[in-house]
DNA sequence: CCTCGACGGTATCCATTGGTAACTGGCTAC
DNA sequence: GTAGCCAGTTACCAATGGATACCGTCGAGG
């Protein structure tokens, strides 16, 4: 009935990082980094137009959840260097999986959609 | 700079697909429907507590995006039944690309948050 | 009778979150 | 002196997510 794990469990832990991995920003985070470390503001102009307190809060959990390094060097103006860690670094693939999949059915579903709105 | 396709453009559909297919929601109610249609009550008591509001608003998004298909029959008690269209189906194999990733990578993420939390 | 429960949802409300806009500090270049 | 750079932070607000209660219709049970 349940997956080889236990994904349905709210308070199993996969459930957690399948929301982590599955938020937006992350996704593109990871990608961004994908060719080697960035700053903050090049990660912010990197990726289309992001608050910069939500991006903040996204490389934040990523730090925390070992996703990414965060370096500070005490210069002026200050300079932040965010690399992908190994597991982070892990990530590229399956999301690239992902990606593929959207990529390929975009056509699909905008057509799905359209057929569906059209008789609404 | 770009990966192959667009999806750092934030007008560009692949996007909109990847927030759809990173819904906390989607992901379980495919991976329920995996081995076959289920009713709404199904559903909903099969995904650890949702609350029926959010299940429907996904279940219709899902329909729209041709992920499923939604039969009504007009019996008293109702009956709707869910299925995974062929597109659907096809969302189970990157899907376990990430659910695979996370479940192998609990130990180390909680791990790494342990350690960060550690020096906070 | 008449009330209870099954089913597939809505309706209402509140908490959390996502997001915007403005500001900070310290130094350098104009 | 003042304008700008970087990497954020601090209000503040709108939208979303989620919990709870309720709906109509019917057959079954008392």
């Amino acid at each position: 009935m349940v997956t080889k794990g236990n994904a349905f469990d709210p308070n199993c832990p996969t459930r957690t990082i399948l929301d982590r991995i599955g938020d937006k920003w992350t996704v593109l985070v990871v990608l961004s980094l994908r060719s080697g470390p960035l700053r903050f503001t090049e990660l912010r102009d990197g990726i289309g137009r992001v608050a910069p307190k939500v991006l903040t809060q996204t490389l934040r959990r990523m730090e925390r959840d070992g996703l990414i390094t965060r370096e500070v060097y005490p210069e002026i103006p200050p300079r932040v260097v965010y690399t992908l860690t190994p597991m982070g670094a892990s990530l590229i693939e399956p999301i690239s999986v992902i990606t593929d999949w959207a990529e390929t059915h975009v056509p699909a579903i905008t057509k799905a959609q359209a057929a569906y709105d059209e008789l609404a």
